[in-house]
DNA sequence: TTTTGAGTTGTTCGA
DNA sequence: GTCGAACAACTCAAA
């Protein structure tokens, strides 16, 4: 027993630097028999999601290759999966790394008391966060359910150092038979063609550290600046990869603290867009129904319209609205979209076209490579008004006002809208190609008329929302 | 217990 | 073109 293998089970933490569960394991001494589980959890996901983890379960598996390891891949409810390994390679300990959101949480206390039960050892870590959800709390004790205080009652805490990227790992005797990664089949979903956005998504470890590093180096001076203009390349885009854990959040603290230390202007606005990561997962450790209902009780029965014919212009594109249409195509080609305009096209949903923010939500699981369950929860909740720390019910945004503020020169326009240009964008044009042939849709066909009047939608939006205060 | 100040990201209208 | 006010009222968190 004492010198037992122990089965470290990965889910969201695909790294070898500065995690716990990994070097905890590693500190034994002991044989390490590193997994990733195919279960039930990892299949609700929507395409892009589920083809990007594919890659990067293929890329750290090849990491731990490089350190004379190896990932062993299994399909099947993640407990009896454990349970054969445990069979089949004597293992007396499983580690990993904690998850936040409901569905895994259930997962994870049934395997952990399972697993106790039957005289295994079975320890989480944490990975994912710098401040566990119950580790912050207000006077009275209670969980923040406003950001600004959240923010304050964190900003000065230490966070510790990232641990080392570990080098090597005691082998069993004897490796586990694994799965081929291909025969599962990740990106099969993909209605998109996995080809189109392929060269749009930043793979693994080391993909990531690099990202970090140039963005510290070259943009986060500028951050506070550009981060609003959708066109400008200002952001890090490393919540791709903090999705998958190829980065950890606390290596992100302490470049982005180093940065501020030495000056760089945009550098405090960059930790306060982590730590409202941290603020998504506090919410939806504390108040996990903000998956899927109203997070205010009150909203319970707004008459939201659910999907038909007004989703389907939204989902494809093809709403009439110019920043509406560009952020809805640049989502579907490249996997994210830029964050203000993550706002413009939730709040056109869910206020122009009245429709249930989780019709919304549903897309965004489906199309995002950076999918975060917390995150998105509560910014979809935030946007339509029934979350906490909401907008004021007379905030709508109005895209073309935004495109003015926040595109002046129409550049993520003419990035992303190919009918009636001359000489279409690339990109542009890589929708057409991207998008299944069902859907009919050519750049000739001409740029359809607005689905419905800003100044109408706004109006009706506004009425709909004065009729639930009352 | 009560009070106080504040609350990510907006739009429109009229001066 | 620019600027301030109005758009509501309520909840949250700390003093």
């Amino acid at each position: 027993m004492s010198d037992s293998p122990i089965l470290l089970w990965f889910r969201r933490d695909l790294r070898l630097a500065d995690n716990p569960a990994l070097t905890a394991a590693s500190e034994t001494g002991r044989p390490v028999i590193p997994v990733f589980i195919h279960d039930e959890v990892v299949e609700g996901q929507g395409a892009a999601p589920k083809w990007r983890l594919g890659l990067g379960i293929g890329a750290f598996a090849e990491a731990l290759d490089g350190i004379g390891s190896r990932l062993t891949l299994r399909r099947g409810a993640a407990l009896q999966v454990l349970r054969d390994l445990v069979e089949e390679t004597g293992a007396g300990a499983v580690y990993w790394s904690r998850l936040y959101d409901p569905r895994a949480i259930a997962r994870d206390e049934a395997v952990k008391s399972a697993l106790r039960d039957e005289g295994m050892k079975a320890e989480s870590f944490n990975a994912h966060l710098m401040f566990e959800p119950w580790q912050v709390e207000t006077q009275k004790g209670e969980y923040y359910k406003v950001y600004s205080p959240f923010w304050r009652a964190v900003k000065d805490r230490d966070v510790a150092a990232p641990l080392k990227r570990i080098e090597s790992l005691a082998a069993p005797e004897n490796w586990p038979v694994s799965e081929r990664l291909d025969d599962w089949e990740m990106g099969a979903a993909m209605r998109r063609g996995a080809k189109i956005v392929r060269p749009h998504v930043c793979v693994g470890e080391n993909a990531a550290a690099d990202r970090l590093a140039a963005f510290i180096e070259i943009r986060v001076t500028d951050y506070k600046r550009k981060r609003d203009f959708p066109a400008a390349e200002a952001t890090s885009r490393l919540s791709e990869n903090l999705t998958y854990g190829e980065i950890s959040p606390r290596t992100i603290w302490h470049s982005g603290q180093r940065a501020l230390q030495e000056g760089k202007a945009g550098a405090e606005h960059f930790l306060k867009e982590l730590v409202w990561r941290e603020f998504a997962y506090h919410l939806i450790y504390h108040t996990p129904h903000i998956t899927k209902d109203s997070w205010r009780q009150e909203w319970q029965d707004f008459p939201w319209r659910g999907d038909g014919e007004l989703a389907e212009a939204w989902r494809r594109g093809r709403t009439g609205v110019p920043f509406v249409d560009a952020a809805m195509r640049e989502m579907y080609v490249t996997g994210t979209m830029h964050n203000r305009a993550r706002m413009i096209v939730a709040s056109y949903l869910t206020k122009h076209l009245l429709t249930d923010w989780r019709v919304g939500q549903k897309w965004f699981e489906d199309c995002l490579i950076d999918w975060d369950p917390a995150s998105n929860a509560m910014g979809w909740q935030w946007v339509a008004g029934s979350g906490p720390d909401a907008a004021p019910y007379f905030r709508v945004f109005n895209p073309e006002t935004q495109a003015e503020k926040f595109d002046p020169e129409s550049a993520y326009l003419d990035r992303w809208i190919a009918e009636g240009r001359d000489d279409p964008h690339e990109d542009a044009l890589s929708y057409f190609k991207a998008v299944p042939e069902s859907w009919g849709l050519a750049p000739e066909e001409g740029y359809p008329d607005p689905v419905v009047g800003l100044a109408e939608g706004r109006k009706r939006a506004l009425a709909a929302y004065e009729d639930v205060r009352k």
